[in-house]
DNA sequence: TGTACATCAGTGAACGCGCGTTCACTGATGTAC
DNA sequence: TGTACATCAGTGAACGCGCGTTCACTGATGTAC
């Protein structure tokens, strides 16, 4: 299949053009078809309007590409969130409204967020750079946001880590399932985010309650 | 490449051996390669020690024969986390060994857990018959411990299918993530399944606490 | 007891496909003189 | 102002691969007479 439109070749010294124009097309391929097998160095290139070696102009192998596209979805992923707790001032009710954001994402970015969290990690991680894990910046919000509840007294004192870790793990259950499982009866979300919320909320108030 | 040894060929009327060399060979090539893509009719057929055509005439296309191994993994999930709980009196330590299993089914065999929870669903399920969901008893059992807990007053009565989900999103959060992003600086595992049940045996215990 | 024959469990070779990647090349663009 | 030339952004064709699946077949096995 020859492309729908041929790219126009880019003016000297302004090469660098193609290397975004690919990233967005694989976005694009991402989020349209919702289906990562179909994100192909062919596709992506056809969908450029290039030919597919082109592609290996900017990018050394698919991998590369492939942890490029992550990347910047770990940002627009980061920056949906805080916007989504703009404005709310109770360090609790930031909480929440992360979690429901991160789930909405989830459910909204399907595909992505298969990426993000669901498959295998494109890049391996060396040990002394952890701080470049992708999405480790939203991770780092999530708990400054819980030590922010802690000191607040909204929460039991603790270890802002763990808890954000489980806090993290318990989004993520309701989102990866949601997508995965989709056949499965579920019950409304917003009874299964107001159940989680209220478990949440009473489970890391206190000491544990007495026997 | 040719197969190691090539199978004997079965005795008349003996014919569905086959079927379950080949279903054995598939969960024990998914075992021994952690790679679902490693799995492929040629990859199992060889194992078998027969021709790729041979699969098919037992399995209609691939895609029914991995629905067939998931079915046998579902069923040996099953049996494991019943294993865990039995001979446990407490409601609620039944309830939280049937989680701590979970988790340990699953890191144990990561790549069967990726099959069952992690991946698209390899059957489309009828919205008639949602019995036949594969796992659903699996699930089933979780639900009556719910309620067994809820009759003993052990957690706040309430609807426990939704209690159910809610749990299984929470222990299936822990085990997805540590496979999918084993790169995390996770905390100790135990710390964590320590904390899981902290907040919720607190958390499903009373009404929401006073403000 | 012997033999023709239907059945059944497989085989061998090939199909078309899409994939990631490589390699030698082309032709427009800007620059030096 | 004109022209030779280096540079740079791509192209076109092909590579080898493994995949799921199909099709006509073979040859051992049991059975009927």
């Amino acid at each position: 299949m020859t492309p729908a439109t041929r790219r126009a070749r880019a003016r000297r010294g302004e090469g660098e053009l193609l290397r975004a124009e690919i990233l967005e097309a694989a976005e694009r391929l991402l989020i349209e078809t919702g289906d990562q097998g179909a994100v192909s160095i062919r596709a992506i290139a056809d969908a450029v309007g290039v030919t597919p070696p082109s592609i290996y102009l900017h990018f050394a192998d698919k991998n590369k590409l492939l942890a490029a596209v992550c990347e910047v979805r770990f940002q627009h992923f980061d920056a949906f969130m805080t916007e989504a707790t703009a404005g709310i001032e109770d360090p609790l009710e930031v909480l929440w409204a992360r979690g429901r954001a991160y789930v909405r994402f989830g459910l909204d970015h399907p595909e992505q967020y298969r990426i993000l969290f669901m498959t295998r990690p494109l890049t391996d991680v060396a040990p002394g750079e952890l701080d470049r894990l992708p999405g480790l910046a939203a991770f780092g919000h999530l708990v400054d946001e819980v030590a922010r509840c802690m000191d607040a007294g909204a929460i039991a004192a603790g270890d802002p880590f763990l808890v954000a870790t489980s806090l993290w793990t318990a989004v993520h259950g309701i989102t990866s399932l949601l997508i995965a499982r989709p056949d499965f009866p579920w019950p409304d979300l917003d009874r299964l985010m107001a159940h989680l919320i209220d478990v949440h909320s009473r489970g890391l108030q206190g000491p544990a309650p007495a026997p």
